[in-house]
DNA sequence: AAAAAAT
């Protein structure tokens, strides 16, 4: 705690106990079980005020607390109010908390149920991609809390599987990302839902216009708190990044792998056929890697993120949907194989190292067309990152081809689900259910002749050093800022405003 | 330009 930098810890908060917040006794034994004393910047501020029952707009990046922030004083109320006026019998939900992924709102769950443990409150978690039934079972038994990805929250409504009549509070959480993701006219339907009477907290990782109008919309008289400069990356991060021509770049995330010999590192990737194609390439190098993103069936997806969890897998490679929330301590070291082409987003991504008092690495990869990417990077976090080198960087050097691993055959569609040869990670465990009708998305290459373009499997190209081609057409970096201003959030917020 | 999310 020492060294921390004079930025991001206003009014030392380093004296307060959970024990100073009046907290119901079983919800403080979850709190000393699990070892926590000392609330973090966000939790010192927001549990008073929610206790209050004020409105919050919380603008707080992952890794601050802020789902403790919000969800012990929630549970703390509806304690309150059940020994005041509730009849044990019925579940009614009364706390209903929004989240833009499936994943983050599984965290958020763990989180609250944790919380919830020594208390009587029943919570559960809904989201899309798996079957609906157990949790309609789940919620006509009866839940008080409630945490839920928008659309399938809808379905569960429209199924007559839950009532939001009776929710007093309500949290959306990641908003910007909401937004992001198209949620407005969701949020707008659930919120249609809910009693005029309630208490909204929103939190937000970055603080923008359109956020700020949402909450204008949706809360009233709302208390801002505010932890860290909004779009500052996190002081303990350690930032390099590393130029290197388009097509070594694959080569030059395995270097680092392979080099610093890294474990439990994300790699994120901008697409999802780029994630599953640099995992299988790393798979094939020996390393124990998974790719995590969108494409992939809901099972898929968590198995790949627990197994990452529990050391099975030591490389995660990612879209962005793993960029936000995701509750992934103590990371070590995050790479970028393709710079975000939101500038905040990049700082989402190394957000998820250097957290909780540790420190991070962050390495970025980039070419020759990602200059003007990188420049908005640095523009947004206003600091200019360290330019590395590559100590030792061969582009095509690679243990597998002393094995003589070229002439290994393609690998099978779905091969991520396959054993690496080291053993260890099995992935998805689909066995040999390798058809779900989803095309494209993880199709492996096809070996077609002499295609010369991405589509051909890095580890299995034969090295060419790079030829000095470096087409030229980035050669307008200034203007060219088209930044649309989102007539469709304008138009709905406007629809709002008329309610 | 890409990703995420209800079916």
């Amino acid at each position: 705690m020492s060294d921390i930098e004079t930025t991001a810890q206003p009014e030392a908060p380093a004296q307060v106990r959970f024990s100073d917040f009046g907290l119901s006794p079983d919800i403080q034994r979850a709190l000393t079980e699990q070892g926590y004393e000392h609330p973090t910047p966000i939790q010192a501020q927001a549990i008073p005020v929610v206790l209050q029952g004020r409105d919050v707009m919380g603008a707080a990046q992952t890794g601050t607390g802020k789902t403790a922030g919000f969800s012990l004083p929630i549970i703390q109320l509806l304690l309150a109010h059940a020994n005041a006026s509730m009849s044990p019998a019925r579940h009614p939900v009364r706390a209903l908390i929004l989240a833009p992924t499936r994943e983050l709102a599984v965290q958020v769950a763990e989180n609250v149920a944790n919380y919830c443990k020594h208390t009587p409150l029943r919570s559960t978690v809904v989201y899309g991609g798996v079957d609906i039934k157990p949790q309609a079972a789940i919620m006509r038994g009866g839940v008080e809390i409630v945490i839920a990805t928008p659309g399938r929250l809808l379905d569960h409504v429209e199924q007559k599987n839950i009532s939001l009549s009776q929710v007093q509070m309500l949290v959306m959480d990641e908003a910007d990302r909401m937004l992001d993701m198209g949620f407005l006219p969701d949020l707008q339907r659930i919120i249609n839902l809910l009693p005029k009477q309630r208490q909204n907290l929103m939190f937000s990782a970055t603080f923008s216009a359109e956020i700020k109008k949402l909450a204008a919309t949706f809360l009233s008289n709302p208390v801002t708190i505010e932890v860290a400069r909004s779009n500052a990356t996190a002081d303990k991060v350690t930032q390099v990044v590393y130029k290197v021509t388009e097509e070594n770049k694959r080569d030059a995330v395995a270097h680092i792998l392979r080099q610093r010999e890294l474990k439990q590192v994300i790699v994120f990737s901008n697409t999802k056929i780029g994630a599953s194609r640099l995992a299988r390439g790393l798979e094939q190098e020996g390393m124990k890697a998974s790719a995590i993103h969108g494409d992939k069936t809901q099972q898929e997806r968590m198995a790949a993120l627990e197994a990452f969890k529990r050391g099975e897998v030591d490389v995660l490679v990612a879209t962005d949907v793993a960029a936000r929330g995701l509750d992934i301590s103590d990371l070590p070291c995050v790479i970028n194989y393709d710079l975000p082409y939101n500038a905040e987003d990049y700082v989402h991504r190394i957000g998820r190292t250097g957290r909780a008092g540790a420190s991070g690495d962050a390495i970025s990869i980039y070419s020759d067309k990602d200059e003007r990417l990188l420049a908005d990077i640095e523009k947004l976090i206003k600091q200019t990152i360290k330019r590395g080198e590559l100590e030792g960087f061969r582009p095509g050097a690679r243990a597998s081809e002393e094995r003589g691993g070229s002439d290994r055959r393609p690998p099978r569609r779905g091969a991520e689900g396959e054993r690496p040869q080291g053993g260890g990670y099995a992935g998805s465990a689909n066995g040999g259910y390798a058809g779900n009708g989803r095309p494209g998305a993880d199709r492996g290459p096809r070996p077609s002749g002499p295609r010369r373009d991405k589509v051909d499997p890095w580890f299995l190209k034969p090295y060419e050093p790079s030829r000095p081609s470096t087409a030229s057409t980035t050669t307008t970096p200034s203007s060219s800022a088209p930044s649309k201003p989102k007539p469709r959030l304008a138009a709905l917020l406007g629809g709002l405003r008329k309610e």
